[in-house]
DNA sequence: AAGTGGTCTAGACCACTAT
DNA sequence: TAGTGGTCTAGACCACTTA
C-alpha cells in the first residue's frame, strides 16, 4: 500500500488548495519514478479514499497532470503513467526529421485549393480572395502521430501528388515545383491547449499542451513561398533549434 | 443584451459537453472582437442564468479560455478579456530584445553560487558536484513581467554585478566575463503550464500556459559555457527565430 | 454590505471497458 | 455486470474587491 504524504499535514503553514497539495504529492511519484512509465495509478475513488477528499477535487488534481502530459486517461480504462518526451529537430530541416532510431512516417490528410484565410494572407503578401494549394498531413514517429503541419503555399502548383508529399520533404519538394530556392525561415512559437479536433488526429486528447510552430519561408529575393503551420504535441516531444553565430569582425 | 447562440439548439447533432459549447461561444465574442480587449464578460452567476447550466459547468468553460491567456481572471474583480500578444524576437539576439516599440526591464533575482542541479551538469559536461554561478532575472516589457531566465554559467566568475545584468545581454557579457566567444546555440522549446512559483514572478496566474525554452551556449571549441532556461509567458509572447539556409552548391 | 471569483462537497447519471 | 472515467448539479463557505 502507498504511503500519502498528505497524512503529514503540518496545517502549520499558508494555506494551500486540496487539489493543488494532491496533484504536487502524485507528481512525485510519477518524477521519482514510484510510478514509472506505464503504470496505473489508483482509480480515482481509491483517491477519495486515501485522501479523505470528493471526487471533483481529486479530478482537478489529474486534471493537471494530464495536460501536461504525464499520465493518460481515456473512459473505462484505468489512468496510467505516460512515457517521456522525444527531442524533434526543427528550424533548418524541420519535420521529417524524426529521426533517432524511430521510424518517421507521414499521412497526407488533404491536397486541395483553398481560399487564403485571413490571418495566413498578409504573410504571404497576397489579396484576400487568392486561390492557394493547402497541404494538410500528419507526421508521426513509431506510429504516433506527433505533428500537424498545414501548408499553404503562395504559387499555384497543380501537380503535387500525395505520394510526393509522403516521402519528400516540404522543404525540397515545393521550392522544387517553384522553381525557386528558398533562402530564410521566420518562425513563431506559442503554448497552446489542443482542440477537440487536433487532439483526435493526434490520438490524445482535447486540452492537452502544445505548441503552434508557424513558419514562413522566403526565396533569394524575400519573397515568401510558403507558410506552414505546425501543431506539435507537447506530451511527446519538444523541439530543437541550432542556431550558429556570425564573428563581429 | 446579448443574445446567445445557445438558444439555437439544433439537438440534432452529436452530443457535445455544455461546457465545450459554451467555451466555444464564449471564444467567437472574443475573436470576433465583440468583446474586446479589456471588456468585462458577464459574471459566472449571470452565465449561468443565460446558459440555464449550474456554476462548475460555466467556470469549467472559463478555465480554458483563462488557459490560453484569452482572458484574465481575479478574486473579488469581474474577469475581463485580455490583450494580444507580443512577438518576441528570440535566437540570435535572445532576451532583451523585447523592443517593438516597448520599453524594455530587467529585475535581477539572484546572482550566486550553487550545486549544479542534476538537469543542467550533463549539459554543462561537469561532474555532479560542481558549484556553478547562477543568474536569475525577470524580464519585462512595458513593465509587464514576461520572462524568467535563469543561467547556470560553466565557468565560475566572480565579478558580475546585478547592475551589469541590468544592463547588458547576458550573450555579451558571460562571454566576456569568461574570455570566450559564443559560436552555437541548442535550444528546446516545450509547452508547460505555469507553477504558482512561476506564476507569481510573472503576474498572472498557475496553470496558464508558457514555453519553456532552455538553450545551451557553446564557445568556438564546442565546449559549454552557459545554459540558460527561460519561462515565457503564453498569453503575452510568442517567440520568434529567422533561420537563413546556406546555399547547397 | 453586496458582489465577485476560488474551493469543495455529496450526490447523480452516462458511456465505455473489462470480465 | 461491475468498475472506470466524463459530465453535471445545487448547494456551501471563503477571501477578496468595490462602493
Amino acid at each position: 500500500m502507498r504511503r500519502f504524504l498528505m497524512d503529514v499535514d503540518d496545517e502549520t503553514l499558508q494555506h494551500i488548495p486540496k487539489y493543488l497539495r494532491i496533484q504536487q504529492e502524485l507528481l512525485h511519484y510519477i518524477r521519482s519514478n514510484e510510478w514509472g512509465p506505464g503504470a496505473k495509478i489508483p482509480s480515482e475513488a481509491e483517491l477519495c479514499d486515501q485522501y479523505q477528499v470528493s471526487r471533483g477535487t481529486i479530478r482537478r488534481a489529474l486534471d493537471e497532470l494530464e495536460r501536461q502530459g504525464l499520465i493518460n486517461r481515456s473512459p473505462g480504462k484505468p489512468t496510467v503513467v505516460n512515457t517521456p518526451k522525444i527531442p524533434l529537430l526543427s528550424s533548418g530541416f524541420r519535420t521529417d526529421i524524426a529521426r533517432k532510431g524511430m521510424k518517421p512516417g507521414t499521412k497526407v490528410l488533404r491536397i486541395h485549393v483553398v481560399k487564403v484565410p485571413p490571418d495566413i494572407a498578409p504573410l504571404l503578401m497576397v489579396s484576400e480572395n487568392t486561390q492557394l494549394l493547402l497541404i494538410e498531413r500528419v507526421i508521426s514517429a513509431d506510429d504516433i502521430p506527433i505533428i500537424i503541419e498545414s501548408a499553404h503555399v503562395a504559387r499555384l502548383v497543380d501537380t503535387i501528388t500525395a505520394e510526393e508529399v509522403e516521402s519528400t520533404s516540404l522543404l525540397e519538394l515545393i521550392p522544387a515545383k517553384c522553381h525557386v530556392n528558398l533562402a530564410r525561415a521566420v518562425e513563431s512559437y506559442e503554448p497552446i491547449a489542443l482542440t477537440k479536433a487536433q487532439a483526435q488526429l493526434l490520438a490524445c486528447r482535447a486540452g492537452n499542451l502544445g505548441i503552434k510552430d508557424q513558419a514562413v519561408l522566403y526565396d533569394g529575393e524575400n519573397r515568401p513561398v510558403y507558410v506552414s503551420t505546425a501543431i506539435v504535441r507537447g506530451d511527446k516531444a519538444r523541439i530543437v533549434t541550432e542556431t550558429s553565430f556570425h564573428v563581429h569582425a
